[in-house]
DNA sequence: TGTACATCAGTGAACGCGCGTTCACTGATGTAC
DNA sequence: TGTACATCAGTGAACGCGCGTTCACTGATGTAC
């Protein structure tokens, strides 16, 4: 049946956040456009009035996840680094950042998919700069990359390794010897 | 037909270093066993006569390529570091680290690939230990895994990058401020 | 050393399954009067 | 404001396809004598 413009928003809304979460939680390719719609409370076959493609929902979903969020740019970059690496975020991977959660996979993705991470990354790295340890913005810079590059790869590292020491290491190291 | 025990060998292997290009490039999911065992010169069939499961195909063929390689150790960290952080090694996927190549895929994978994959990191760890910046062991283990975070991350982020000139960037200032 | 035959690695057809995607249909929405 | 009907979002069956895995068969290997 036919539903309000409302209603029509509103389950866009519903599938890009149920993507979101799954994409994250289990990997672009172990999620189905089913698993999406019945996370989000709908029928597979509506999926592609709302999306052309699976590929296609990848990438606005993943545009939705990066996108600007109040609450965290009000946090100063430290603050932001330690929620990042901590085992909260580690655990939570529904919610996490998607280069740490899908990085991997998504350097094999869509044009669009890459070029919405690169406006990302770089928003994120302009963020940091201005927040890095340094004396000339040359050195501002280059320690916003380190830092960057650093907390996306612990990350990575800390949800690979079984042996939860050692993944706590990685974490609480990380952030120590940060250049921020 | 029957083959002598040295071609089973030689199949194995075969069969573990074309699985090991093909995941590498195209991530495990879009590689099937087929496509593993067309390109190591056999039929799809003869597969489970050598493994019991993709899954365990997986396991042991990231244990193959992460297999410590004498030319490798040789080479002093920064050594190590400088061909890890160039475009060859970002470019050149189907003989790129495991790490970089597969992490976020790697950390949804099965308890044998995240425990072979956990023991190298613990070498590259105390490998990378031995030579970092720092006065005490303390400093030095917690350069040792800032600066393999984010060797890995930086790959990770190069690869996203669809700006060949940010690529490069991170590439590069990540080499240059790496606590080595 | 030579022969007979049991073994078993490899082949390729076949299996069930779940995937991304399509489509005829339904019925509530919202517009034209 | 009320009514008639064209629109179109959602449903669920169906599509072809490729996947991981199985298996009856083949024929070279390698062992027992």
């Amino acid at each position: 049946m036919k539903v309000s413009k409302e209603k029509v928003a509103e389950h866009r809304r519903a599938i890009l956040e149920a993507a979101g979460r799954l994409f994250r939680a289990r990997g672009f390719d172990d999620v189905s456009v089913a698993d999406v719609m019945k996370e989000a409370g709908l029928t597979h076959g509506a999926f592609y009035g709302h999306f052309p493609s699976k590929e296609a929902l990848i990438a606005a979903a993943m545009a939705a996840a990066l996108a600007p969020d109040a609450a965290k740019s009000r946090q100063t970059v430290a603050g932001f680094a330690d929620g990042y690496l901590s085992t909260r975020h580690r655990d939570n991977r529904d919610a996490s950042c998607p280069f740490s959660s899908l990085g991997t996979e998504a350097s094999r993705g869509s044009g669009d998919l890459r070029h919405t991470m690169t406006a990302a990354l770089r928003n994120t790295l302009d963020r940091f700069t201005a927040e890095a340890k340094g004396k000339t913005v040359e050195d501002k810079r280059r320690n916003a990359i380190v830092a960057w590059s650093a907390m996306v790869g612990a990350l990575v590292l800390a949800r690979i390794a079984d042996d939860e020491g050692l993944s706590k290491e990685i974490l609480r190291e990380t952030r120590a010897g940060l250049p921020l």
